[in-house]
DNA sequence: CCTTGCACCTCTAGTCGCTAGAGGATGTAG
DNA sequence: CTACATCCTCTAGCGACTAGAGGTGCAAGG
């Protein structure tokens, strides 16, 4: 068999080297074999399975949500509600933020917009953020 | 002098009691004044520094940026171009969140209209992540 | 065979912006 | 005077890594 080093995994997983050691000691993924050298080496069904927790990385979800999402996936006759579960949360709180970051992204091109570029005592920028009760923002 | 003490403060500012003495602690906030028994007393030229750090902070502004306002809002003199810096560059960041959350919103929208509520091995969700070629995303 | 130099190993500590808790002192109302 | 809330300092923890020290393994060139 192929044995695939630490580095190469990273290469092909686009995961970090110390990511994936991180990962190891958490428990996301097992310890694979070592070498003579007691160095790792790895097979490439630890390579999907970082593509997997890569992607789920970056599509935002917490490491306890990929865990739970791993072990449905190591578990195929599961019924998927769990995972769905999950994925319409995610989506609820991607929802939440994205409205957030809009209303935030008009409050900050008012800032802009309103700053002369002279000094510092006719700065909206400042100005704004000194008074919120001239923003946006209802006072949370 | 009234004196305010620290949970007013906290009320008054809407920053968290613990909160503010890390700001002290970090720098932010200059340490105020002491009771005789050793208690905070703070000044109304305090509260409405807090109120700044919060809206900020609401805003999205990290603490080194926010240490950089504060000075220059107690330097009214100054050209408020780095101000205007560090609301711009706030803002690219945000329109580049707001981008990548819509289009982590798509695949999400994907995933869950995928599953068809039955086994794990017909789920979308977890096809999705597993393997990367199906989705939205290129790779990166 | 030996050296060079990169990749690997473990371990600890640091990042950011707080938050929680222990254990004790102070201030205020009844 | 006694409860009780609030304050104090200090340390440790959160999530998800990242950086660095100090050492070992391994493959290729001379």
């Amino acid at each position: 068999m192929k044995k695939i080093t630490i580095g190469e995994a990273s290469r092909q997983s686009g995961v970090k080297v110390p990511t994936i050691r991180y990962y190891e000691g958490i428990g996301l993924l097992s310890a694979p074999s070592r070498s003579e050298g007691n160095q790792r080496s790895y097979e490439p069904a630890d390579i999907s399975r970082l593509v997997f927790i890569r992607h789920a990385r970056e599509l935002g979800f917490e490491v306890d949500a990929i865990r739970t999402l791993l072990m449905l996936q190591d578990d195929p006759n599961q019924s998927c509600a769990s995972a769905d579960a999950i994925a319409k949360a995610r989506l609820i709180d991607v929802e939440q933020r994205i409205r957030s970051l809009m209303a935030l992204k008009v409050e900050l091109e008012a800032m802009v917009a309103g700053c002369g570029h002279g000094r510092v005592d006719q700065c909206r920028v400042i100005e704004v953020l000194a008074d919120h009760g001239q923003c946006a923002h209802s006072h949370h």
